[in-house]
DNA sequence: ATACTTACCGACCGTTCGGTCAGCTCACGA
DNA sequence: TCGTGAGCTGACCGAACGGTCGGTAAGTAT
């Protein structure tokens, strides 16, 4: 009655649904306010099922930590260095960094939300391992656009990565509430903001030629 | 024994120090995650007392948010029009927002975190009360300089709006998780930053005449 | 003195929390 | 045919949750 795919509801593997029903609430909820009932219920399974698979709560929110931070390396790395101007990679890299993004929105809301918060030790772990890599990139991308006299020599390399990332990461988290805002209407294509975006940032807001 | 200012831990009027305990905790670890017998023990008082000043747990979660709103327009109207051009109001503007989110930590992370979850009903009554009105502000400037000539046309100003308070609001989230990051140093200073950011903004990161 | 109000608290309510335990079913190797 | 171990469950645990109850201590107006 298991292992073939019938029931209305597809469930799945077991100790992968309970997975999938803890990302969903973790993501959505936090840890706290997820109760292990409610992600039993929602994997359609009993409680002590998930602490068959699972030592406890913490033990499976790492487990749901972990294949979300897993997922987000792997999707890091189809974003290989393209050919072009630096401006044209930096577009590319950013663009491509907000589709993975929005493309796997459980994922990221999971891992933000453990990077910003202050306390949990693995915070500090995580922001190395994931934002760090991509960190990492954009600073050296735009370093050697400033070598390459391409970009301004006086600007901070990490300041331009930061902003770049900020821009990307409040989008993302800002975007549900913006829905509510009608003046924002970029807030619904991501590309044409990703767009705008970089052709500020590199282009500037200044019309060329005053101060 | 209450009027005069004794006490070695100083002790306020009651209600104001349930008020007081109660932001910091939510501030700190959201609704789900703080208990009243919590907010009681900070505040130094009893649970039932809690009930005595505010009918249930979250009418006490509503004052601490009406209290933290009205901390945060009041800040906002400091931020009067100054004269200068446009790129320097902006980047006035800016830095002030800035300042005013560092100043009152606890009021900015009680109305981010509301602001930015998707569910609460009131959320989207204080995005547009909060986020608004800087938003509003933002948008009539960057309008305003492009009318002038000063700013190119061919912006969106709600983007450009957009991306001002995207990188004071993220580097305001970002900036405990940073400090483990040793290349970032300007996040310690938000002057420098904010300058940082609104010179890159303002001024463009290429170098003036290429494409 | 009396009566009423406000601030406050110990003890307790029903419910839900994270977590445990004894025991069921069933595929599979001996 | 008989373990045996993995997957799973109903019933249950002590603790903590949000919230209530009866009652006390201190003012204050009459």
């Amino acid at each position: 009655m298991q292992n073939q795919p019938d029931n209305k509801t597809t469930q799945s593997d077991g100790e992968q649904a309970i997975l999938e029903a803890a990302e969903i609430l973790f993501a959505q909820k936090g840890f706290d306010a997820v109760s292990m009932s409610a992600i039993a219920r929602l994997a359609n399974t009993s409680k002590p099922n998930i602490y068959h698979h699972f030592k406890n709560k913490n033990d499976l929110y790492l487990a749901v930590m972990k294949t979300a931070v897993q997922r987000s390396s792997v999707l890091l790395d189809a974003l290989e260095d393209a050919p072009g101007t630096f401006s044209q990679r930096l577009t590319g890299f950013s663009t491509g960094q907000l589709q993975n993004i929005l493309g796997h929105k459980r994922s990221t809301q999971l891992i933000l939300r453990e990077t910003l918060s202050e306390d949990s030790p693995q915070g500090q772990e995580i922001t190395r391992l994931v934002m760090g890599e991509v960190f990492g990139r954009l600073v050296e991308m735009v370093h050697q656009g400033q070598r390459d006299k391409e970009f301004r020599g006086d600007i901070d390399p990490t300041l331009a990565a930061f902003m770049i990332i900020s821009a990307n990461m409040f989008f993302f988290q800002a975007s549900p509430a913006m829905q509510h805002i009608p003046e924002a209407e970029f807030i619904d294509d991501a590309g044409t903001y990703s767009k705008g975006v970089m052709d500020v940032l590199i282009n500037g807001m200044l019309q060329r030629g005053d101060s």
